[in-house]
DNA sequence: GCGTAAAGTCTACAGCGTAGAGAAGGTGCC
DNA sequence: GGCACCTTCTCTACGCTGTAGACTTTACGC
């Protein structure tokens, strides 16, 4: 008797408790094996060994499980609170979600359309702590509320145009890539898109971690520049 | 007789000859009436007054219908080809690319995710054209050919993360728009949220277009800046 | 041991994408 | 005219989807 008590956390393969965070695991887990399509009600309930219906105690409906997995992703961003100088920390963070991105590709997609479909306030708290966070970081260094907003807005609208950018441009793995592109690219019209073509080689080696780094270096710094930015304290 | 022929060209509620293009146009106007969703082969069909497997032989599958209207948006872009100075030129198509996002929310979605599914060189024409013209317009006025890369990549980040962001930030009218952002806002922890709160009112006046072409420029001049950019022909 | 609330299940329904076979319609040749 | 042909369109059917509502099982406090 003592025995089929409850088995405290391990996660044996059929009945243990379900909870919200199994719930969100598997989704999740699901999703980055196979796409955002295969999560389905039935499916994620045969993953666990449940029936579909008892998912319905942890998320409302599917649109609010896709929401709980992108929650669940955004959770994965380390914080960091030191008190290094406000563009680093902005590099920082953007490098962490960009490996956040890339650990789940198949999320990226509603990372970047779930909150389409919600007026900003009423989103998930994962979801607007980047922001405070951000604004926050700006503030403290010396910009204008307002202006903090500017530049939020300026980072984050690069950030994530870089990570879809980012995942446009490779899906396989390098190895193969190359073969794949070349092949793509030699599809194409030679008439009418020579440059394109012609960048073949270029295109295929892509780093994405400096791509994104020299862009917001650039940003970043016009910001600073342009609006009458935080004491500059310099590097004492 | 002669009067059940076959009209020309004009709309009639009921039966005239499908084409392709009748089609996506149809899919357009349901998805920016309805969103995504509504798009169905079953309704889809009901709106042009056929069985929805007629759709098949104008579009291979739902996905491929969702492409083609993809496709269709972005042929409402205008090209100009002026030899005005690449920073304006670039800060025009820009400016297009919002104007169109803007008259077709709905189909935002479908511009950002659908190509992470389809390798760069495989997508429709249409959504290379742009990238061409870019790159052309880039190395024409003197950029390296792998720089020229650079700065588009940079550049459409940028564009596409703006959009995103500016879609976000409003959804209703602007009358409506105050009172329903403070409400969302203030539904958040007063302690977790004070930044986000306290902007309240900067936010509910935003201007997608200023915040759009000021990032633009700073993101621009620095880039030309970096990079051994084009020969600087100054202002005669 | 029992009562109660929570957790999980069963059944059912309307709607989905689309395969495959067939009907209707237009067009050209004799 | 009549016939053949090819394109376009329709019908039927299948397996899948999300989820409402009623039911059964389980866990737990007293």
């Amino acid at each position: 008797m003592a025995l089929t008590r409850k088995a405290p956390k391990a996660p044996p393969p059929r009945k243990a408790r379900l909870s919200r965070e199994v719930v969100l695991a598997a989704a999740l887990e699901l999703v980055d094996a196979e796409g955002v399509d295969a999560l389905t009600m039935r499916r994620l309930g045969q993953e666990l060994g449940r029936d579909p219906m008892s998912l319905y105690r942890y998320a409302a409906s599917r649109a609010a499980l896709l929401d709980g997995v992108t929650e669940t992703v955004l959770d994965e961003l380390t914080v960091f609170a030191d008190d290094v100088d406000w563009q680093t920390q902005l590099r920082r963070m953007a490098h962490d979600l960009r490996l956040v991105a890339l650990r789940h590709p198949n999320v990226v997609p509603l990372l970047v359309t779930r909150p389409l479909s919600t007026p900003l306030g009423l989103r998930p708290l994962a979801a607007l702590r980047p922001l405070e966070q951000i604004l926050d970081l700006l503030i403290e260094a010396g910009f204008a509320p307002a202006d903090a907003l500017h530049v939020y807005r300026a980072y984050y609208g690069f950030l994530y145009g870089h990570i879809l950018n980012e995942l446009q441009e490779f899906i396989v793995d390098p190895d193969e890539n190359e073969a794949i592109l070349r092949l793509g690219l030699h599809r194409l019209p030679a008439k009418e898109f020579p440059r394109l073509r012609a960048l073949g080689p270029v295109l295929a080696d892509y780093n994405g971690e400096t791509e994104l780094d020299q862009g917001l270096g650039i940003l970043l710094s016009g910001l600073a520049a342009q609006l009458s930015g935080p004491h500059p304290k310099p590097v004492a």
